[in-house]
DNA sequence: CGCCTTCTTGAATATTATCAAAGAACGTGG
DNA sequence: CCACGTTCTTTGATAATATTCAAGAAGGCG
């Protein structure tokens, strides 16, 4: 549309990792072809709903979540202009979660059915669709560990430094400081903490001066000594795209 | 080689959702053509390692892992017969966890380059593996949820039923009882809590009545009940196939 | 039979949750 | 632009859950 090099942030984020061609620019095209506006905090779909778009994001934030019938909620991921929303529940027929807007935002919904195109047209496209499917889940498995055995106060800096990492993808100049359109309550459903621990931790983070807060802005103060205490891996700023299917022999 | 229906259980596994052309089971013996046996205990590959590898599980039990510095596990994914092992780690060139046989195991051992003959070929079977990748996805997700929101006993209750979910896939007339290769701080390690509180919460659920043990065997006697309590979802018995590609128009 | 690992049990401790209330920030409508 | 209501955050006191430490029992394996 513009004369931008890209006018996708899925198209900007995947030729971030391997060369597209121009079909395959093509296909992602596709995907981004309709556009759904969602206001602050509403629900975009419910679980154990047929569910059979998936969800390119334009803008704003957005988090999946599963509920316990007692009310109980966990926050599965944190979703940000240009990711994918989707690829798990594509094993099923109902979504397996929900997906609520966390601000304003601006999604591309597509069936997915129109991912046969892809499969069937572009081997190349569709293992990095996979990879990228893969990704998710070992930064998942990040989520885990963190759930998993990590104090609170860790968990919350492996989740400032998750987001940062993620940020700076698609956000190059970003250096130390972000904005972070979370409550607490919600950082804590994430975590698996509560709203007031989370308060507490944050605020010995602060007064340990790791990090610094202005309204909902996070500035990591001592990012090497964070990502030393919580065993950080950065899983965004590279993909192997060394077994890809080579191009050039489509169809 | 055998006279039976399906001589691979990955094989046997797969048709169990969808069919297969024989092309496609070609495709799916090339993956299985190496054996490798592993002893009790062993580590089948360390994290951080130029992990080119992936496994189809041929037989006996394994787990994979990430260490902490300070020597706190995190177990990630429990693997049985059938279980392709290394989809997470297609994205990095090298592997983000540990892998460890739980007992005596035998794997089928390959090169994920060879997945791109399978890419470029089939784009049905393409869509098969990545709807087993996605599951793999929620049953994580699954599991996230009982880290961050349930209490001890609630894992545990969680991990029994999943477990038995997941066997019930590969052994059909599997009924209520089941074979428990784990030790308790294993299971500790996959759930979140130490080896101490493990063996007080499944005593707790022995008390109540809702387990049975003998020798490392587990019997859910309240399969319903347990259900209900932990909100379980069998994630193995059904995969949406109903938006693959078509066969017949291949390659 | 004896050793080694795993499991159980109990007591003391630590971490995080719960409850409650006040203070700050934010958006809305007058 | 201010007042008001709402939501979010902070703080403190108390309670619950799970950990740690330690020691003894049980079970498997040579």
């Amino acid at each position: 549309m513009s004369g931008e090099r890209h006018p996708s942030c899925l198209v900007a984020k995947l030729s971030y990792y391997t060369d597209l061609s121009e079909e395959d620019e093509g296909y992602l095209a596709m995907l981004e072809k309709d556009e759904q506006k969602f206001s602050a905090s509403s629900v975009v779909y419910a679980s154990e709903v047929r569910g059979q778009n998936l969800y390119v994001v334009k803008s704003g934030w957005l988090f999946s979540y599963i509920m316990l019938t007692d009310g109980r909620r966990q926050i599965l991921k944190v979703y940000h202009p240009g990711d994918v929303i989707g690829f798990p529940d594509i094993a099923f027929d109902r979504t397996t979660s929900d997906l609520q807007a966390a601000g304003e935002v601006c999604l591309c919904p597509f069936p997915k059915k129109e991912l046969d195109v892809i499969f069937s047209k572009s081997p190349r496209l569709t293992a990095l669709l996979f990879s990228l499917s893969a990704r998710d889940q070992v930064i998942l498995l990040d989520l885990l560990r963190a759930l998993g055995r990590m104090s609170a106060i860790e968990r919350l800096a492996y989740f400032l430094l998750d987001t940062q990492a993620k940020l700076r993808v698609t956000c190059h100049d970003l250096t130390d400081t972000f904005r972070l359109p979370l409550t607490q309550t919600e950082i804590g459903d994430l975590l698996g903490l509560t709203n007031v621990y989370v308060s507490k931790s944050l605020g010995r983070l602060e007064e340990d001066g790791l990090i610094e807060r202005k309204q909902n802005a996070v500035r990591i103060l001592k990012e090497a000594e964070l990502r030393r205490q919580v065993d950080f891996f950065d899983r965004y700023n590279t993909l192997d795209t060394s077994w890809f299917p080579q191009p050039g022999q489509p169809r």
